[in-house]
DNA sequence: AATGAATGAGATTTCATTCAT
DNA sequence: CATGAATGAAATCTCATTCAT
């Protein structure tokens, strides 16, 4: 009769947390339910497959869990910008940023995402996302004429590269900054609209 | 008469034939000696330790048989490129054209790629490829004052994620050069040098 | 209420009675978690991972519940004796008369005392234990010049083949104790001091 | 129409010299026909099997080749003794006397009867010959009124384990004689006849 | 809601042996 | 004689999942 919280009674929330811990630390491969039950201090593995539907739906709401901790991370910093090429330009930045912030949670996203491949809707979405900015960044005349699908694959799948590796040793924040600041004048670069008295 | 070649002895090279295949179609997760077995026909995973030390030699076989074949297709066509932009340009191309060719390896060299990670020499030889050619290119003057570094993670990965994509579903071959073309053009404006009467 | 002793959880303990019984009838080498197993009614090995960590884990958890219940059986009978020489007499017969109680643990144990080697906490604490009682006895004057290690080491070797070969084919009680006090006086005789007349 | 060789062809020779090599250094429960075959330098488990018509076949001619190289070694010791005692206490000091000439053989063959049990010939005729030993000694007079069969199997092993350890660190060959005096006197003192003026 | 025991499948690896060449 | 490939069984161990309590 009564309601369930979000993460349904702590021990979803807790198993989700050591779950995106195992991941960061051990990788997707090595993240069975033993090791996410030791990590959260449970003594088996029972309690696992009682809170969620299989490994799937656990992966899933791991997803959901960093999504909601990064998001709150970048949304703020893309909102502040304003204009197609300066929000994609706080998109690079804040991701980057991201990992001085969350690097487990980061690290975990990435290998989830590397793994579920084509079939999330995490990929999927931010995919459509950068696609549909681009898109529509065109139709204002800031971006160029490139093929918008092509480079949001290309890109977005960059810029994780660039984060997972930052994340695998966390740099210092100056220079995280200095790579985040990097990365996105390559992506400003790469989609500007042909300069007017441009190189032939 | 003939020296044995490496990956011969007509076993071990349909082994490793048949391993590419289950990676390219059941992921690098997948793949494990039984499917393995089976796919080359054979009756037991013994086979498979027979001839080689161990999975990670198996994979690093396929590895080397993989790049083996991409190298024969992409090579000559780099080395036809005059200039550091024309072989940028080039690589993009004959990379992604190589999916028509070979889907199964290229989609299987990229799993084994994401799942070896940082230790594989394949990756990190192919990162700094990119990135001496990025450093040699700025000291030529035809590319701009990037982080070589950066960029070549995250250009290198972006490629990947998009040949993956195509290798998942083959287009037709004018799409493929189309999708090369497009890439080839980001990449080229990621790293070029300001241009003249470039952007305010 | 009761606290859980060692070997209980009653799963445990029924894996380490089987593990037992196929060491005493099969032997240490076709001691199989297969064999372990089928022998304690179970469905398959992967019940015995879960309850030890390892082979080496139930095979000393085997040893550990084999001294428990043969020192319960010798012990008493050793503190009774009084003086180093009767309580060599007392062990030596103990042991023996042992095999009639529980003669497939004894079988086991030297068994795995066998293959366990000199890595045998068991094994080296019994030599040292001979040992320490026969330097006590020198220097108590009821035992000879002797080399205490060597000593040692030779008459529990022996006093386990006889043991061994008493438990493969269990003879009668009677038969049992005149082994037992015919290995006693060999091993009285081999220690004792030169006696005042001795022959020549 | 050649009369075969005792080892066959010199191949037999070199597969047992392997073997015992491997199972001195390794252990018996190591002594696999993969290690073998590697030691004799061979590059295939197919050859021992060719040679030999199993393992039991291989583990046999291994002793046989041992008694033949122990054997010619011991023997002219014992043979040099005079009487009853005398030759028990060659025996012993031959017996420890080979660790130090062929460490290698003594400690293979000792891993040999342990793992082979009851079923050895070689065990079993050491064990008569001590046996009867003791018989016409006590028939003589010179052995007190032990059983013969107990003694004999308690001693042959307190040799065995003495020797095993000494094999497995060989100590120079004053110490090396020191045992084995060591060792005969416990022998000689067990089996010795009550003494004239006997114990208190 | 929670526990811990149980399951059955599947993983890699090693083994002794056989066979065609 | 010799090789190297092939086999099939068996080994230990881990996995995700289910179930009775």
């Amino acid at each position: 009769m009564r309601a369930r919280t979000f993460t349904e009674s702590g021990r979803r929330a807790q198993i989700v947390r050591a779950a995106i811990e195992v991941i960061a630390e051990a990788g997707y491969a090595k993240a069975s339910f033993s090791r996410i039950a030791k990590q959260a201090g449970l003594s088996s593995t029972g309690m696992i497959s009682y809170h969620f539907a299989g490994k799937d739906d656990l992966l899933a709401a791991c997803v959901a869990e960093i999504e909601l901790v990064t998001g709150a991370f970048m949304q703020p910093r893309i909102d502040a910008a304003v204009g197609h090429v300066a929000q994609l330009r706080a998109y690079v930045e804040a991701n980057v940023a991201l990992v001085g912030e969350h690097p487990a949670e980061v690290q975990a996203l990435i290998d989830l995402v590397k793994n579920a491949g084509s079939r999330s809707d995490a990929v999927n979405g931010r995919l459509a996302l950068f696609e549909e900015h681009f898109r529509t960044g065109q139709a204002a005349g800031v971006f160029g004429a490139f093929d918008a699908r092509t480079a949001a694959l290309s890109l977005t799948a960059g810029l994780d590269a660039v984060v997972a590796t930052a994340a695998a040793a966390v740099p210092g924040p100056t220079e995280l900054a200095r790579v985040g600041r990097e990365l996105a004048d390559l992506y400003v670069r790469a989609t500007a609209p042909e300069s007017a008295g441009g190189s032939a």
